[in-house]
DNA sequence: ACAAACCCCACTGGAGAACCGGGGTATACT
DNA sequence: AGTATACCCCGGTTCTCCAGTGGGGTTTGT
């Protein structure tokens, strides 16, 4: 559960999708990269992976892009993860050939995990998007 | 917060050394190491970082080993873990050249890493022994 | 003296993360 | 139709870190 480059950039694009949401207009893997100083080549292949997972639609030719595949507030940064984090080993496998003992620590893993993704599961793209916005709004008026 | 082999490993040898730790006679770290199937070398290491973070004691020479510094219910899966992924870059730094987003987004995991510290806080290898205990006594019923 | 144990430091091999590049395909606009 | 735009797919490269190995030293009990 750790914060990677792919998960940060992910997010960072599906905020700028999310704030472009309401135009009903495509959004360029070069526009967001520009925006969020991502590595463009990068970005597309994460945003082929989001797309798989079925967190935004692309469109193809001239004048595509992406849009977000439903509203900011019905994604959650849990979704997020698990589509880019993909193809999970759920454990629990081979409790024989494990020892007694790392079962026990095992189970506390599970147990920070779970609460983990709690958080995880607790924002949504739209929570972002207006922390940001406050956000901002609180440093333009340190700076007055 | 991930489990590395290496917190594994130090968790293991640590349970070991709890449940030795009445007898006030040191243990090797070759019979940990045949215990719990850890390499014997690689151990060697994880023992002189837990040494170094002042978890346990050392005593050199024959009849030497290693030993609790204090007692099981005194020592929390975080003291191990902090001990261990050593030289911890506190983040809260250069947040003039992060975006207003990337910020946003590290306060989430922020309160990740806090949520999982709780759970890592909570157990202290006591608990874990006690666990573990109340594990094998369940096993032992099912077999019969 | 000698053997048992810890101590320290350096090295290697493999895996995964972060990128980069090339060539293909769909779409809009003229 | 032709062209430019932008996504699509797949493979390679570089770099870092984890897990594990090895060699040579020092302390201590018998």
């Amino acid at each position: 559960m750790e914060l990677s480059c792919k998960t940060e950039y992910a997010l960072l694009a599906l905020l700028e999708l999310s704030s472009y949401y309401q135009r009903l207009e495509p959004l360029q893997i070069r526009q967001i990269a520009a925006k969020q100083n991502i590595p463009d080549r990068y970005l597309e292949q994460l945003l082929a992976t989001l797309r798989r997972g079925g967190l935004v639609r692309s469109q193809r030719g001239a004048k595509g892009g992406y849009l977000l595949a439903r509203e900011p507030w019905k994604i959650t940064i849990l979704d997020v993860m698990s589509c880019l984090e993909g193809s999970e080993e759920s454990a629990s496998e081979a409790t024989s050939t494990k020892t007694v003992e790392s079962a026990v620590v095992g189970e506390v893993w599970q147990e920070v995990h779970a609460r983990a993704k709690e958080v995880l599961q607790h924002y949504t793209l739209q929570d972002l998007c207006d922390k940001r916005d406050s956000q901002s709004q609180l440093d333009l008026m340190y700076y007055i």
